[in-house]
DNA sequence: GAGGTGGTAA
DNA sequence: ATGCGTACCACCTC
């Protein structure tokens, strides 16, 4: 072990903890402080981690015991830990499983380790309603239907229950994962695929059948859907956020498994059918006719004895659908998701709804393993010409934005990057429709929109795979197209106030491993002493955070450099 | 298949 | 650190 000097994590009296990558056995330390807490900040040097109440219950979830976790702390930490880190760290682990939720027959129990705990959450105001029918000191009877608001009000009132109570099985699915897939190919699921649909699944265990995955994008998501439909083998539905999306997961269903056609069906605005799998989205369900309050369409819910519902971009999910899910704790539920929602609210109702974070891989870990690709991103500052600086100097504050994002001069810089490149598969994006518009008529390249038509869409994607088109320009819809295929050049001209999300799927994709293991390239085109300048100093953060490389270079240094 | 509505990003 | 406006999507009706 190493000296106390030179020891990986400082641990703050403030919850966070600093992992200094330099340090010796710094892999150990990130590997025991991960499972109990969250990453705030990644760049070179230095990484934040966070202690809060979801990450310690979500280690205790997995059976991760609060002596462990100080124990990890202990032994990587560069100085003693404060106290009071530590006394947080036993309060909040102990609160976890102190209430548990189990079946008797047809009702609900809900038992409290200790008399204390009885007494707070009787009295809680949001909790206690649920808990009118005492049947010992430590013991309260729940109706079956109040199983999610408990849930919710417990987590609330800082006592998340462990809930124990298991599901209604469903309906059995003859499906079995095809070992070559239907276009000829050899199929596996990964390592980490299969690790997460089992974290998932639990088997043998009473606290498996729901909960979290997350894993970054193109890493394979819809696969860990596939592994744990296999592993549970009964009726399935899954949402989704689009329409594109419902296809694919179609696509992969019958390309991956043992399903045929007719064992699937879609319940959407096209068509609304339901089947053994049934695809549907999000927004059908929270479809309602005439601002009536009610949602016709969440009927789909009690449509069949669904043994496993799967909740795709599960961060999405709609208020609606959430109190649906209140109602549906006896399905077994999986959310997907490539980013941990932040806001306070949704996120506790997504540990209390759907269930705890199962399993998650760092970025970093899947590019060592070559799952995805290295990525450099780099910065352009982009002078403006001195009508476009009167033009801007004379604008609105509020329409100097775009003013800056959409100047012409990042054209020649752009004619430039395509030169420089003359063998990479390029992505052009930008956020406003004049701008891509005119960049596409420029360069001869095919513009995607969201006016352009589906069949339009997929015809230019396939030129593009087929390598007969090198270039495609790209409105917003790079932020939601799903299906776009594989590039190895990414240049952003415009973005939209350099939103995290929107960075993490725009990088994404580029991030699919390349054939001869090349580094994929992020350009970012920004105008020079603008105040687009400000926003993409937030872009570069995100960036840094995930552990990119990152430099900012002048246009014209690097049309010299050529 | 066009057009309106309502919702989301962040 | 931020915000407004822009763009997008899926639903429905006709």
């Amino acid at each position: 072990m190493a000296a106390a000097a030179n020891k990986a994590l400082i641990v703050q009296s403030d919850c966070s903890v600093l992992l200094e990558l330099g340090a010796p056995h710094a892999d150990d330390a990130r590997a025991a402080l991960a499972p109990f807490a969250e990453l705030v900040k990644s760049p070179e040097h230095v990484h934040t981690y966070r202690l809060t109440p979801l990450s310690i219950w979500n280690a205790r979830s997995t059976g991760l015991a609060a002596e462990q976790m100080v124990k990890a702390l202990r032994e990587h930490a560069r100085y003693p830990i404060p106290s009071n880190v530590e006394q947080e760290i036993l309060q909040l682990a102990a609160r976890y499983g102190r209430v548990v939720i189990a079946r008797d027959g047809n009702i609900l129990r809900c038992s409290c380790q200790d008399h204390i705990t009885a007494e707070r959450i009787a009295r809680d105001k949001g909790a206690g309603q649920y808990l009118t029918d005492r049947i010992s000191p430590t013991e309260f009877r729940v109706a079956p239907d109040a199983r999610g608001v408990l849930k919710q009000a417990l987590v609330a009132a800082g006592y998340p229950a462990e809930d124990l109570a298991g599901y209604l099985p469903g309906e059995h699915l003859n499906l079995e994962l095809r070992a070559n897939s239907l276009s000829g190919k050899p199929f596996q699921v990964r390592d980490y695929q299969r690790q997460a649909a089992e974290a998932f699944h639990l088997a043998g265990s009473e606290r498996g059948g729901s909960g979290v995955i997350v894993l970054p994008c193109g890493a394979g998501k819809t696969i860990v859907g596939l592994a744990a439909m296999d592993l549970v083998k009964q009726t399935t539905l899954v949402l989704a956020t689009t329409l594109t999306s419902v296809k694919q997961w179609r696509r992969e269903l019958l390309d991956k498994t043992s399903l045929r056609q007719e064992d699937i069906a879609e319940y959407t605005g096209e068509r609304k059918n339901t089947g053994p799998v049934t695809l549907t989205t999000y927004q059908i369900l929270t479809w309602r006719g005439d601002r009536a309050a009610e949602f016709p369409h969440l009927e789909l819910f009690r449509a069949r004895s669904w043994g496993l519902i799967i909740y795709d971009e599960v961060h999405l999910l709609p208020a609606p659908v959430f109190r649906a899910t209140a109602d549906l704790q006896a399905r077994r539920r999986l959310g997907l998701t490539a980013t941990l929602v932040r806001e306070d609210g949704r996120e506790s109702d997504v540990f209390a709804l759907i269930g705890p974070k199962r399993f998650d891989v760092p970025w970093k870990d899947l590019e060592r393993q070559a799952w995805i690709a290295t990525a450099s991103c780099i910065e352009l500052r982009v002078p403006m010409s001195a009508e476009r600086r009167m033009e801007y100097a004379l604008a609105e504050r509020r329409s100097q934005f775009r003013v800056a994002a959409e100047n012409p001069a990042k054209m020649i810089h752009l004619r430039e990057l395509l030169a420089r490149y003359p063998d990479a598969r390029v992505l052009v994006i930008g956020a406003y429709i004049d701008q891509v518009e005119t960049i596409a008529t420029e360069i001869g390249a095919p513009l995607v929109a969201g006016k352009t038509p589906e069949i339009e869409r997929e015809r230019i994607y396939e030129r593009f795979r087929k390598g007969e088109l090198r270039c495609i320009v790209l409105s917003k819809v790079g932020n939601f197209a799903i299906d776009l295929p594989d590039a190895d050049l990414l240049i952003q001209v415009s973005g939209a106030f350099g939103s995290r999300q929107e960075e993490a799927q725009r990088l994404g994709r580029v991030l699919r491993p390349k054939y001869d293991g090349r580094a994929a390239r992020f350009f970012t085109l920004v105008s020079r002493d603008t105040r687009e300048e400000e926003f993409a100093h937030h872009r570069k953060l995100f960036l840094t955070e995930q552990g990119y490389s990152y430099q900012v270079r002048l246009a014209e240094e690097l049309s010299k450099a050529r």
